[in-house]
RNA sequence: GCCGAGGUGGCGGAAUGGUAGACGCGGCGGACUUAAAAUCCGCUUCCUGCAAGGGAGUGUGGGUUCGAGUCCCUCCCUCGGCACCA
């Protein structure tokens, strides 16, 4: 008896020999073609989890699969190793971030190891070491020189009883806080933004990348373009400098339709449009607002609240008094501040109308209005009425003429606003890149001079249970001179969004070692764009998003030569656990690495991959686990076995033609599942074809070297998945050191073809009959054939055949009068 | 609330508008074994029938089509993301 398979064994041996000869390790090589295929690196939580696995597994397959069909790939590997869970465990439990995080970093290395990827670790990039975050902070000096960066006032999450700036993370249930359970306020802070609102329209723009259409979309809706007008009201109030309101409006054509206007209780006119009259109740509304979190004011459900402030504004267009209201669904950071209310076709004016009895006018009808009165809200387009001049247009006709008029008269103007806010990158802080700037009474705000970085974390600073950042209060950080005047100047205290780390760091993977840039100019060349960008959807906005900007802004400074750093995108779904995302601080994750003792890497590999589509993700249990393990079994003794022909000398030839059609059509499917990231059907003909070999075998029909050559095709088509059971294999079965330098299978697609397909026979859609016939059949015979079956002429005797509808290769269906 | 995705056997899932349930798990029956595990073989959507067969069936209710799990509309549920699209 043959020694069974242990994966444990097997598996440890190969990986030290991969090491040992440098086999994956990647160099630029002129003579083949390039592939850089990127994975969505780890934060550094501390394990990786299956949700890890998920993400890594297949898209290794991937990367071994093009390695193996000739290219040059790329496949590295590093750390996300900023933020905020790092700082916490300071806090909790008293050691350092940069011990948390290397100590973390440690044990996901070792468990990385366990699963047997390509990964190239001499390029590893770690985004909390010195010689990675002094080019995060480069690029931010660069943005600034190059005018996109800039500071300004936005909102904090404040906890008054911690003194502390809240993550919205730790912002809980209806807006408190997690420590202490008391409500969060906002606070205004200086803050540093990204000017990426300059390439909004740009970003807009997915025409030449292979992404998923969801994932642009989405993209698409977060850019959220809105062409419309802005309209300037004019104000002569007593006592207000200002001399208009500025609203913006996507439907001039409703103009006529205002009852009143609403500005966000934010809106800096607001304290002067107030009368006095109604100061104490404005007042008292605004600071209710204050203590709204973002959550709340965005709930479509809640009730509408808001006040007058007791003035007035005219509307140009028919010259009426109209009042000015404030309310929390005006939000100050979209478009003005201040929209125009027309109740009749918007559905939270409306509800904003009924709520504070304010009139309500229809000024559109619907196409084929009757002329009855409505009592819903109408969005549509249709015809004006109730507007002047404007009286019988459609309603599309009118919004021009409108923006025509308000252009001529200099009332407004045609304008495009974006949803899209500006990039808010500071942070209250320790654990992050410092924000290289330094601010002098003399001389103002002063960068950092690049010679200077990097900006090191002072590693005594002193983490407190409560308190701002740790670099607020650590002397030796925050004391410097100024690089102008040398004099005594301020450091800033705040640190970088972990964002920005990861924007950039698929450039570094490039050249690791380079110490006067941030990449290697020419290797960065060599391997960017990036071909294949794999990784969680929920990174679908925020991320990806960022990093086009950056790689656009990059491009502008000439620092690259290239448009978009993700050519292909692949975003693969969301494993879940007891109903939400596996996730460290949520506590529901499951490790790998009991699974992996016990059954191997490659056995998790495959369930990972055979559990469904890449692109679902779906509920986390391991019960078909076993299947894979079971599978990876029997294909060990078939292989390891000894294969006994049966034939004498005489081979039936119909069974060898069989035996090859199998052996190509296989090879056919599995290299177009890959191709498309179907996995799991990839398994499942991987294991009909290991089934159909077991039968084979038994018995026995097909000569020694054509078995001898399926085997080995079997072996290089699940190299990728399981690399570690195909290495042993082949070399057990006499072929040469190592599998995975093999190239990938052709298939013969004459063999591959199917000869003999089965027809369908319906009679009114309904299946009635089934017969085998030659692939070559004729539509004629193959609706000869149909109308003559017995089992069809129970159902058309006597009836009236009014059509016979043939698709070919697959159905004939007969359609008779009942 | 908004944006995006998904609902198919007991379970994970398969199915270019053309045989619903591939592949695997679980279950049932059998072989091997003193026995168990492991392994191997067979059956396994539901109802009806001795059988051949027949009928129903892809979250809900409609529609388009010779034909719908697949396309269109309504509603319900689950998950991912989020910074009232004025």
């Amino acid at each position: 008896m043959a020694q069974k398979y242990n994966p444990r064994e097997i598996e440890k041996r190969w990986q030290q020999k991969w090491a040992a000869d440098h086999i994956y390790e990647v160099k630029e090589d002129s003579r083949r073609p390039k592939f850089y295929a990127l994975t969505m690196f780890p934060y550094t939580s501390g394990d990786l989890h299956i949700g890890h696995w998920y993400t890594m597994a297949p898209s290794d397959v991937y990367a071994r699969f093009k390695r193996m069909q000739g290219y040059n790939v790329l496949h590295p590997m590093g750390f996300d190793a900023f933020g905020l869970p790092a700082e916490n465990a300071a806090i909790s439990h008293g050691i350092h971030p940069y011990d948390w995080t290397m100590k973390n970093i440690e044990n996901m290395r070792r468990q990385f190891r366990s699963m047997g990827a390509i990964y190239d670790w001499n390029r590893e990039v770690i985004t909390c070491l010195p010689d990675y975050y002094r080019w995060t902070q480069w690029f931010f000096l660069r943005l600034y020189h190059a005018g996109l960066a800039y500071r300004a006032e936005a909102p904090v999450n404040w906890c008054p009883r911690c003194q502390t700036v809240l993550a919205n993370e730790q912002v809980v249930g209806e807006g408190f806080c997690e420590r202490c359970n008391t409500p969060v306020t906002k606070r205004e802070l200086e803050q540093w933004f990204f000017r990426i609102t300059k390439y909004a329209e740009e970003l807009l723009d997915h025409s030449r990348l292979d992404w998923p259409e969801r994932t642009k979309l989405m993209q698409k809706n977060w850019v959220g373009k809105s062409e419309g007008a802005e309209i300037c009201l004019r104000l002569g109030h007593e006592g207000v400098e200002q001399k208009e309101i500025r609203v913006f409006t996507t439907r001039p054509d409703t103009i006529f339709g205002v009852t009143f206007f609403l500005l966000a209780p934010e809106h800096p006119l607001v304290c002067q449009l107030t009368t006095p009259e109604h100061k104490a109740e404005v007042d008292e509304y605004i600071a209710w607002c204050r203590r709204q979190n973002e959550y709340e004011r965005v709930a479509m459900d809640r009730e509408k609240t808001g006040v007058f402030l007791g003035s007035y504004v005219v509307n140009p267009l028919n010259g009426e008094r109209v009042p000015i209201w404030i309310a929390d669904y005006v939000l100050p950071s979209y478009g003005t501040g201040a929209v125009m209310a027309v109740p009749a076709h918007d559905e939270r004016d409306l509800e904003f109308a009924r709520k504070f009895k304010l009139p309500v006018r229809t000024v559109i009808v619907p196409p084929d209005s009757t002329g009855e009165e409505f009592t819903e809200v109408y969005t549509g387009s249709g015809t004006m009425v109730n507007s002047g001049e404007f009286n019988g247009l459609p309603s599309e006709q009118g919004y021009e003429a409108i923006c025509a008029l308000l252009e001529e008269k200099g009332w407004g103007k045609r304008t495009v606003i974006y949803r899209l806010r500006d990039w808010l990158i500071s942070r209250q802080r320790y654990w992050g890149a410092p924000i290289p700037m330094i601010y002098c009474d003399k001389c103002g705000i002063v960068p950092v001079p690049e010679e200077d970085l990097p900006v090191l974390l002072p590693p005594d600073a002193e983490f407190r249970p409560t308190g701002e950042s740790p670099l607020k209060y650590c002397q030796s950080f925050v004391n410097t001179t100024c690089p102008q005047c040398s004099g005594p100047a301020r450091r800033e205290t705040d640190t970088m969004d972990t964002f920005m780390c990861s924007s950039w760091y698929f450039l570094r993977y490039t050249s690791p070692e380079t110490g006067d840039a941030p990449f290697g100019a020419t290797k960065m060349k060599y391997w960017l764009p990036v071909n294949l960008y794999t990784g969680g959807v929920e990174h679908a906005v925020m991320h990806l998003f960022y990093a086009r900007f950056f790689i656009k802004a990059l491009r502008d400074m000439g620092l690259v030569n290239f448009d978009e750093p993700f050519t292909r995108l692949f975003n693969q779904g969301t494993i879940i656990y007891r109903g939400a995302k596996m996730s460290k601080s949520r506590g529901n994750v499951i490790a790998p690495d009991e699974y992996v003792a016990e059954l191997g890497a490659d056995a998790v590999r495959g369930y990972l991959m055979f559990i469904g589509p890449w692109e679902l993700g779906g509920e986390w249990n391991d019960r078909g686990i076993v299947g894979v393990s079971r599978w990876l079994n029997r294909v060990w003794s078939l292989i390891t076995t000894d294969y006994v022909p049966t034939h004498r000398g005489v081979v039936d030839p119909e069974a060898e033609k069989e035996f090859l059609h199998s052996t190509h059509k296989t090879i056919k499917e599995v290299t177009a599942e890959l191709e498309k990231f179907r996995f799991n059907t990839m398994l499942a003909s991987l294991m009909e074809f290991s089934n159909y070999l077991s039968k084979v075998k038994e018995s026995g029909v097909v000569s020694d070297a054509l078995w001898r050559e399926a085997i080995s095709y079997f072996l290089l088509l699940l190299a990728p998945t399981a690399p570690h059971l195909a290495e042993e294999l082949w070399t057990r079965t006499g072929h040469p050191y190592s599998i995975h330098n093999q190239p990938w299978s052709e298939y013969d697609e004459e063999l591959a073809r199917e000869e003999e397909i089965t027809l369908v026979i319906q009679v009114n859609g309904k299946l009635r009959d089934k017969v085998i016939v030659p692939a070559s059949v004729s539509e004629v015979e193959a609706k000869e054939l149909a109308l003559g079956r017995e089992r069809v002429k129970a159902y058309t005797d006597g009836k009236k055949l009014t059509r016979v509808i043939y698709v070919p290769k697959r159905v004939v269906n007969i359609v008779v009068a009942s």
